[in-house]
RNA sequence: GGGCAAGUGGCGGAACUGGUAGACGCGCAGGUCUCAAAAACCUGUGAUCUCACGGUCGUGAGGGUUCGAGUCCCUCCUUGCCCACCA
């Protein structure tokens, strides 16, 4: 073969690969003293349409860093795995009957095949499936440590409930309020369900934010998630009863103006409070606020309603008689379920008594001036305020308010929170619109939760040695009838003895969501196939905390949340050492596509196309289609497939792409040209590098040796910022260098290579191979750019007069501003000429701006 | 409604802490090679005026700060994403 005939790339990818395979080339290394770099992935849940270019946009950037710490001299551990428990597989199984367990195993298969064709070096040595039980079983056993801390608790919560199919329904199972399946309206039913104290670490979730290498929009993300906020509990007789009723409220300053309350209709005084001749209405309302979704709910949010209870409560302060009333703005889960209502200061409760006609009285004003105040006083005379025309929801300074007349907002709050907890009726107090988490899934396919129900003992947790608690096989997958998972009809493996007393017991039949695989899958990379502990603590101390995480926006909250509270659990047990598990996150963009839509209509696939540019396309009877960019759908025929695309191009053209479409962390679309310029690309270097070698290196062109370190240095720097579309950029500006001048010297070949393989690794380690070398570039050092090179260089510097560019000068790196100065304005004499300097700036390395008139 | 991003050529995108706007790639045009085409290579390519030299305008719109603004400040417009009655 001539060196210079270019070979199909995808030939080459599988000699690369076979290769790397053969010299175990991605085993996780444990030098002493070395320094480590944990990259993690989000693990995919293994689907049946297989991998997806926005996978691959995460994976392709996580091993281009991995390959470029190997060559830092960095121990590297990079694995993968299947978060493989979860509703799809369980879904096929409830229509087909096939044991979710073989619909994975194939799909993981395809999933593995699939990265493996890209040459990411992942170290399969580390491989785990969270629906193993060898995996599981660590699962459960976390579970038991949450347990025994009480943080697992029971509790009737409600889940979306399908009457026809009698089966609870995700949400996403559920579409405008009807199942998805069969499209009747879905209900709200109450069931036992196990929940985790989240709660309990919302404090620390929060501050542990601080110091974290996260995007801001991320870290808001989950601030607003936990939502904090400080103010005080107040308790409120209610007139003509003994009991109370607590609202919580963040601004307690405002109790004067407080002339509603309001319940949820969920709250449990409404039955007692309820006066008889409201009974009928109350029904009535609280009925139809349960038929409703939480979607529903929210849905209807403009127009606000309620109805009156009949009772009233008592403000502690003034002992005004308030008016309670019930209404579905008002959520059971968060803060008390109650509220004490003040118009004048809350847009909310503003529109509600704008509706039902109830008083509103100021007691907050400006506090920009006296006559200010004075007027809103007077304005407020009677008690109600009729001028106002919108509520005052800042701060200022309290008007109408025996006790606080004339103060700040602050001072306020706190005279008000100190005279409630006096008088022992309230205090200042912190909530959380973060709740506790439903643990719970009545479904088959997920972690049996280890606990065995004794009528004797109660809860029971399943002893460590039994671990794990297996899925057994079952009949079918269906939930049953009652709403239990399908696990409650197997009643030989129901049945069990309670391990504390020997009695009958019956296991627990609700299986884990899918995010609990999820929430520790990171610890068990490190050391998958230990048998004795779900991790060993040196093994933990060596690699924890992972030190880059990649994967989608979508999981700011949730996973990222869910993950962080087990960590902090098992932190607080001493089985981890790191506070927090990731240190450094990023999120990859969105790939989005070009779908065509013929003007009947139909959409047309790329194969049906004649597509010139990404904004210009022909059908094949030559009509113009305007594509629109949106996400990948297969009904628009959008999808991009990795298979074809690593058939036609190879696999580093397509990681290539991937990478030079923009920054990492923006959307963009794929467009089928600009995978073609990368080929050309990497085919021009193939030319290059399996070309003849140019003369001897002591005739050496400065200008190639500068390019080279500047080549050197901005690729080591993009690479350290995730920024590899300019670092690619940097090596075709090389090239392009290299091909003009003719040079190809052995030092040129080996860097360009080198800093090219982290990108394009099998076209870069075949030819290095060609040049003579057994081993992979990636067991290579990474070059070190030369800063006495770099600083050699001459420099092109602007010459401004009055803000425009007239002329040039050059100068050697540092020159001093008076040198600059002087050939500057030889240099523009003759534009200067018949004008007087006014002002000459010199900004060294960079520019002299001259000022003339 | 709230929060967060972002608006730069025909397209994807570059541009350090305010310092040559449009790097690199795509597309397009012209050329070389070829019987021809493809591929490859070379040249050009923001708009506009000019035979040319060169000039003017130009980073969503309008204003401001500055010797100098894509970058900073104010007002407005548009788009995307996320959350949505959180007391």
């Amino acid at each position: 073969m001539r060196t210079s005939e270019i070979p199909d790339f995808h030939e080459v990818d599988k000699k690369r690969q076979a290769a790397w395979q053969k010299a175990g080339l991605f085993k996780t290394p444990a030098r002493p003293g070395a320094k480590k770099f944990y990259c993690l992935d989000m693990f995919p849940y293994p689907s049946g349409d297989g991998l997806h270019v926005g996978h691959t946009e995460g994976y392709t950037a996580s091993d281009i860093l991995c390959r470029y710490k190997r060559m830092r001299g960095f121990d590297v551990l990079h694995p993968m795995g299947w978060d493989a428990f979860g509703l799809p597989a369980e879904n096929y199984a409830i229509s087909t009957g096939v044991h979710p367990e073989i619909t994975t195993k194939k799909n993981c298969e395809n999933f593995k095949r699939q990265i493996d064709s890209l040459g990411f070096s992942y170290d399969w040595d580390k491989e785990l499936y969270t629906t193993s039980p060898d995996y599981y079983r660590w699962t459960q056993w976390i579970f038991l440590r949450l347990f025994e801390k009480g943080l697992a608790y029971e509790s009737t919560m409600p889940i979306n409930w399908c009457p026809k199919c009698k089966t609870g329904l995700a949400n996403e199972e559920v579409y405008q309020g009807r199942c998805e399946r069969c499209e009747s309206p879905i209900e709200r039913k109450k069931i036992r369900q196990w929940m985790l104290k989240i709660t309990a670490y919302a404090d620390r979730l929060l501050e542990d934010l601080e110091g974290l290498d996260w995007p801001p929009s991320t870290m808001h993300m989950q601030k607003n998630w936990i939502g904090r906020s400080e103010g005080a509990e107040i308790k409120f007789a209610l007139a003509g009863s003994d009991k109370t009723l607590t609202v919580f409220t963040t601004r307690p300053d405002t109790i004067y103006g407080a002339t509603y309350m309001v319940l949820s209709p969920e709250h449990p005084l409404v039955p007692e409070i309820t006066a008889p001749d409201r009974k009928a209405a109350i029904d009535a309302y609280i009925a139809a606020a349960a038929g409703k979704s939480d979607m529903e709910r929210t849905e209807l949010e403009k127009d606000k309603t309620g109805v009156f209870t009949g009772a009233y409560a008592l403000n502690p302060l003034n002992g005004a008689r308030i008016p309670v009333w019930i209404a579905d703005y008002v959520l059971t889960t968060y803060g008390t379920g109650a509220i004490m209502a003040v118009p004048a200061h809350d847009e909310r409760d503003w529109d509600f008594a704008k509706k039902y006609d109830l008083p509103v009285i100021q007691v907050v004003a400006l506090e920009r001036s006296e006559s200010q105040v004075t007027t809103h006083k007077s304005q407020a005379g009677g008690g109600s305020l009729g001028t106002m025309d919108k509520p005052f929801c800042e701060e200022g300074v309290a008007i109408n308010s025996e006790l606080i007349n004339g103060l700040k907002t602050p001072e306020a709050v706190k005279k008000i929170t100190a005279w409630l907890e006096e008088k022992n009726i309230g205090g200042a107090k912190v909530n959380f619109k973060l709740r506790d988490w439903v643990f719970s899934r009545q479904r088959y396919w997920g972690e049996p939760i280890p606990l065995i129900h004794c009528g004797t003992c109660g809860v029971v947790p399943v002893p460590e040695d039994q671990l794990p608690v297996l899925l057994p096989k079952v009949e079918k997958y269906l939930p049953t009838g009652t709403g239990e998972s399908p696990l409650a009809g197997v009643e030989a493996w129901v049945a069990v003895k309670c391990p504390r007393c020997g009695g009958p017991g019956r296991r627990e039949t609700n299986t884990m969501p899918q995010w609990a695989g999820s929430c520790w899958y990171y610890l068990r990379f490190i050391d998958p196939k230990n048998p004795k502990v779900f991790i060993d603590p040196a093994a933990e101390k060596a690699w924890m905390p992972v030190d880059l995480y990649i994967g989608g926006a979508e999981h700011a909250v949730l996973h990222l949340l869910y993950a962080r509270f087990w960590h902090k659990v098992l932190y607080d047990l001493g089985h981890v050492s790191a506070k927090e598990p990731f240190k450094k996150m990023v999120h990859q963009g969105m790939i989005l596509s070009y779908s065509y839509r013929d003007s009947k209509g139909v959409y047309r696939g790329y194969d049906e196309l004649e597509i010139r540019e990404a904004g210009l396309a022909f059908t094949k009877d030559g009509e113009e289609i305007k594509p629109v960019v949106e996400k990948m759908s297969k009904s628009k025929k959008s999808v991009i497939n990795p298979d074809e695309i690593v058939k036609r191009y190879g696999a580093d053209a397509f990681r290539m792409y991937e990478m030079f479409m923009g920054p990492l962390e923006d959307s963009k679309p794929w467009d089928m040209r600009g995978i073609e310029g990368i080929h050309r690309f990497l085919r021009r270097v193939w030319v290059w590098a399996a070309g003849p070698a140019s003369g001897p290196e002591a005739a050496e062109d400065e200008e190639l040796k500068l390019l080279r370190h500047q080549t050197i240095a901005k690729v080591t720097e993009d690479l350290e910022n995730l920024k590899f579309n300019t670092a690619i950029s940097a090596l075709m500006i090389y090239l392009n260098k290299l091909n003009e001048k003719g040079a190809r010297t052995r030092q040129d070949l080996e860097v360009f290579l080198t800093l090219l393989h982290p990108l394009a690794p099998h076209i870069t380690d075949e030819l290095w191979e060609m040049a003579g070398s057994g081993e992979s570039l990636m067991a290579r050092p990474w070059p070190e750019a030369d800063q006495a090179i770099l600083s050699s260089r001459r420099l092109e510097i602007p010459v401004q007069i009055n803000g425009k560019v007239k002329t040039r000068i050059y100068a050697g790196e540092g020159a001093d501003a008076k040198t600059l100065e002087k050939a500057a304005l030889e240099s523009a004499a003759a534009h200067l000429q018949g004008k007087t300097v006014v002002k000459v700036i010199v900004v060294p390395d960079r520019l002299v701006s001259i000022v003339a008139k």
